[in-house]
RNA sequence: GCGUGAGUAGCCAAGCCAGGUCAAAGGCGCUGGAUUUAGGGUCCAGUCCCGUAGGGGUUCGCAGGUUCGAAUCCUGCCUCACGCACCA
């Protein structure tokens, strides 16, 4: 529709925005909040569009409270993403070549320039803030950051530097994917395959034959009690390796993996597996085996030599029946020692034989083991042959075999992939390294543990479902390794081959954000931990710093700080939403700690998880584009509540575009109202309620139920005004009064719209600054309301009866309730037990001189009185509007609705066979 | 498998925590009507089934249970989402 066009395009707003939002410490209340800032590696969708946008709405509804509000924005850079996209688009990698150019359309020279992880995120930084102010983001942008500008470094530093002090980083060992010919740990994206593969932790149960240890991997040391023999492949040469001082026999390819796990490892000699069949092995726990022949066994998993547990093991089992139809190994059986409900005495031969398994090489079998070590894992009791762990779990009994192998049978940890290959982008197979040199956080420390449940009690947290998990997640967390040896970061300032890898640098960032604008120009040199330890926690004599500015930073962050909410999506409790509150329980004082969290749902395109990978998303610019700014940030504001999963769908965001067209065209056409109407008041009153109704839902975040209240209410509160009034009039002045209201309610939803409407209304500052509407309590008007509700439930019942009826109606008449009728419906609404007021009430001589008429009201009330909402019901009761008054008034309406001449009569008076069913709000009809 | 949360009419989504207000708000979609209506606007009505008087019947993942009464409380089951670690 041509006819809404507004004076200003949103391109216009955006302008008389530019330096709008710089926020600096005021004698007004602060309202500082913040959200996780993106890692700028490729363009923003419409996912990451309501993460920024609901803040926004916040920011924008505090403003207009006139709170000084701070809501800042930087850019996360630390880690390896980019340098691997760099490389790939150096190379010329189709598939990343693709991405970039068509999906997220960079033009070539810039990508040309991409060889250079620095140029990537320089690049979507700034198309970041460039779409983020598209899309009207009340930033100040003044104190943007990246997390590799030299003086936030400096601040990590000295994060770190309190950490360490506090001993809460220390050094241990870690398994990484590495890469031998690089010589460098490899993360996923770094990966021509098997990105996916775990790594898993195997145990090394030792064998002991002729001198030699053989290592046996595996997952389960429990059923060492049920080995029955080990298993070897007869066409695999092995190796006899001196492994830290003690000669084992295991597979080459072993052997090379485990030099890379912190053990000296030298090949002393050659075997033939087939030269080791027959030969006996034995273990403490389950005396002496044979090792027998299995074609199955890989000398690239485990140690090459598997130990076999036929009666819970599909394959073990399966492989002995192999032999055993030869003839061979016929004095061997399964040894059960796992009791698992609908299982027998042993699981895996039943498994194989329900499955109808033929033998080793059946496809099926990776489905059955899984099933059986499934059901074991999950139900499955230990029996008694496993002594002191007898009717254990399986899963208490493993951590306890474990641990006692490791203790008195010197086994070892054994680290391998859950799956093969793993191969490097450099062309060379990846494997697992254990690195001895790394920095842990120590998450585990139960006291600091307990600092952080402690202030999670305290927090507020929206939704506050979410706690729980909160609480979960504090309890689960084990030390973590924060740093990594490649990538963009801040490097460890007492072991500088490291640097802080990005969870572990990002945690305290909201206090940066405070002094950024002005630390920036500080020269970092000058940024010694002692100057922030001024800044921050307001002690020391820092020099190389003017006081004077350190005094102002000072000020300033404690201005704003604590923050009052930080916004994230759900998918970081369990790490960065957590691991920031540890941090600032570490570093800052009680009266600093965060205030409130808010934890957002995930986003799907068209019912669709959205994925840049995959190709499934819609860039954000283009659907500011193509809808417009406000309908973006209307529909994802108000498709669903923050917290909840919303699904963008091009064709509901199109009718959102509508409903702002109505607006416009509501607001452009209530500017030459005038005069007064009876319903005017009615109006009002509902509009303070509306009011009321939506500054409660942004208090809580509810951005949904918000614009609810604010649009779709408010709207449907001007469809019936103007229906209740006369023919030909198109309202009274009271509609620019409700155009103002409307615009500023609006504001933080649709700010470009109102900002425009605001300045064709006359008004001469920014919508973004004016006053927030409050509820005018003199305008509340309960008799007018209960008034106007009883005409529309009449009218909806006077239209359900039309609609079934098959005459055309001539004439109607509303027969009004007799007063005595309103007694009952007070002493029911008011009376404890319902089922006995008919007797109550009859023992009252008024009541019972009605006889058999008054005895009939009252089951007809009291349904009645079920079917009003309490509060009506109250209302009702305490100042029962004077109906026949109400209906009076309102009959000319009635007659122009349905076309009839209307007569309002006393039920008492009328005589007429329908009169009985009149009861309190609800007038009988009479249509004929 | 473990942890957390969720399953409501064609779709989205309120309500459930504090049982009767619930056939269940609101929006979208769809259907019909009105409109000097451009077949994409606006307004009105309908949208589980039945009904010539404002009513009745069957519903809120499935199966039970508690209660005078359950979408709402309890138990079991099924399905989905997020997380399960060194990564943004």
């Amino acid at each position: 529709m041509g006819d809404c066009e507004l004076k200003l395009s949103e391109a216009d707003v955006e302008e008389e925005w530019r330096n709008a939002f710089h926020s600096d410490p005021s004698g007004k209340e602060k309202y500082y909040i913040n959200v996780a800032y993106p890692y700028p590696s490729g363009a923003m969708h419409v996912g990451h569009g309501r993460t920024y946008i609901v803040p926004d709405v916040i920011a924008r509804f505090w403003r207009m409270r006139g709170r000084q509000v701070l809501y800042p924005m930087a850019f996360h850079v630390t880690g390896s993403p980019v340098i691997g996209i760099s490389q790939r688009i150096a190379r010329g990698d189709a598939k990343t070549l693709s991405l970039y150019r068509d999906l997220y359309k960079v033009p070539q020279d810039v990508i040309e320039r991409f060889s250079d992880p620095l140029a990537i995120v320089d690049h979507f930084s700034n198309e970041y803030e460039r779409v983020m102010r598209r899309l009207g983001l009340s930033i100040d942008w003044r104190r943007r950051f990246t997390t590799i500008l030299p003086q936030y470094s400096k601040f990590i530093e000295w994060q770190y530097h309190h950490l360490n002090s506090q001993g809460r980083v220390v050094r241990g060992e870690h398994p990484v994917k590495y890469c031998p010919q690089c010589d460098n740990p490899v993360g996923d994206h770094d990966l021509l395959e098997g990105d996916k593969a775990e790594v898993v932790k195997f145990i090394f149960v030792h064998f002991e034959s002729d001198g030699f240890l053989i290592p046996c991997a595996t997952l389960r040391p429990e059923t060492i009690y049920g080995v029955t023999n080990l298993w070897i492949n007869p066409d695999v040469r092995y190796v006899k390796a001196d492994v830290d001082g003690t000669v084992w026999l295991l597979s080459q390819e072993a052997a090379d993996k485990l030099a890379l796990q912190k053990h000296q490892v030298s090949i002393v000699g050659e075997v033939d597996g087939a030269d080791l069949i027959g030969k006996a092995v034995s273990h403490p726990l389950c005396g002496s085996v044979r090792i027998l022949p299995a074609g199955f066994v890989d000398p690239d998993m485990g140690s090459g030599i598997v130990m076999s547990v036929p009666a819970h093991a599909p394959f073990d089992y399966i492989a002995l029946v192999d032999l055993q139809k030869k003839g061979e190994y016929t004095d061997i059986a399964p040894v059960p020692l796992i009791q698992v409900d609908g299982y027998g005495e042993i699981p895996a031969k039943e498994a194989v034989i329900r499955h109808n398994i033929v033998d080793q090489h059946d496809p099926k079998m990776d489905e059955v083991t899984q099933e059986v070590y499934s059901a074991e894992f999950s139900r499955g009791k230990l029996l008694a042959r496993c002594g002191d762990h007898e009717g254990k779990p399986v899963r208490v009994a493993r951590e306890d075999v474990g641990a006692i192998m490791e203790a008195e049978y010197g086994s070892i940890w054994f680290y391998d992939f859950d799956q093969q290959p793993v191969v490097c982008r450099c062309g060379s197979r990846a494997f697992v390294r254990i690195l001895d040199d790394q920095w842990f956080l120590t998450y585990s420390d139960p006291e600091w543990k307990q600092q952080v449940h402690d202030q999670i009690e305290k927090i507020s947290l929206v939704p506050p479902e979410v706690r729980a998990e909160f609480d979960r997640t504090v309890d689960w967390l084990k030390d973590w390794a924060c740093t990594r040896r490649v990538g963009l970061g801040t490097r460890v300032p007492w072991d500088p081959k490291w640097l802080f890898e990005p969870l572990s640098d990002s945690t305290l960032y909201m206090a940066y954000y405070t002094i950024a604008h002005r630390i920036s120009e500080i020269p970092s040199d000058a940024l010694t931990p002692e100057v922030f330890d001024y800044i921050f926690l307001g002690r020391g004599e820092p020099e190389g710093v003017d006081r004077a500015i350190l005094d102002e930073l000072r000020s300033e962050f404690l201005y704003w700080y604590p923050y009052n909410y930080r916004f994230s999506a759900k998918d970081l409790i369990s790490n960065h939403l957590t691991f920031q509150l540890f941090h600032h329980r570490a570093i800052f004082p009680d009266e600093l700690q965060p205030k409130g969290l808010v934890v957002f749902g995930m986003g799907l395109l068209d019912g669709a998880k959205m994925s840049s990978s995959k190709g499934n998303v819609f860039l954000l610019e283009d659907a500011a584009q193509e809808f417009g700014a406000d309908t973006v940030r209307m529909f994802l504001v108000g498709s669903a509540e923050p917290w909840q999963d919303f699904d963008w769908r091009n064709e509901l965001v199109s009718s959102v575009r509508k409903q702002i067209e109505r607006l416009i065209t509501y607001v452009q056409e209530s500017k030459d109202a005038t005069g007064t109407y009876d319903v005017d008041a009615w109006l009002s009153s509902r509009l303070q309620r509306r009011i009321q109704k939506m500054t409660e839902a942004l208090e809580l975040f509810q951005t949904r139920q918000a614009l609810q209240e604010a649009f779709f209410g408010i709207e449907s509160d001007l469809k019936w005004y103007r229906r209740r009034l006369p023919a030909g009039s198109s309202g009274g002045a009271v509609l620019r009064d409700v155009a103002d209201t409307w615009i500023r309610l609006l504001a933080p939803i649709i700010p470009f719209t109102c900002e425009s409407l605001w300045r064709e209304n006359g008004h001469d500052g920014l919508v973004s600054y004016a006053e927030w509407p409050v509820p005018d309590e003199n305008r509340i008007n309960p008799e007018i309301e209960l008034a106007e509700e009883l005409i529309v439930r009449t009218v909806e019942d006077i239209e359900s009866i039309m609609k079934i009826l098959p005459v055309t109606a001539e004439k109607l008449t509303l027969l009004i309730t007799p007063e005595w009728k309103n007694e009952i419906f007070r002493r029911v609404a008011a009376a404890e037990d319902r089922r006995s007021v008919t007797k109550e009430l009859m023992k009252d001589e008024s009541m019972r001189k009605r006889g058999k008429e008054a005895a009939n009201a009252v089951p007809q009330v009291i349904k009645l009185i079920h079917s009003l909402p309490p509060t009506l019901v109250d209302q009702i009761s305490t100042r029962a509007p004077d109906e026949h008054a109400v209906f009076s008034q309102a009959a000319s309406f009635i007659e122009r609705e349905f076309s009839v001449k209307v007569r309002i009569l006393h039920a008492e008076s009328s005589g007429h066979a329908k009169a009985g069913m009149a009861l309190p709000f609800k007038p009988a009809i009479v249509i004929e």
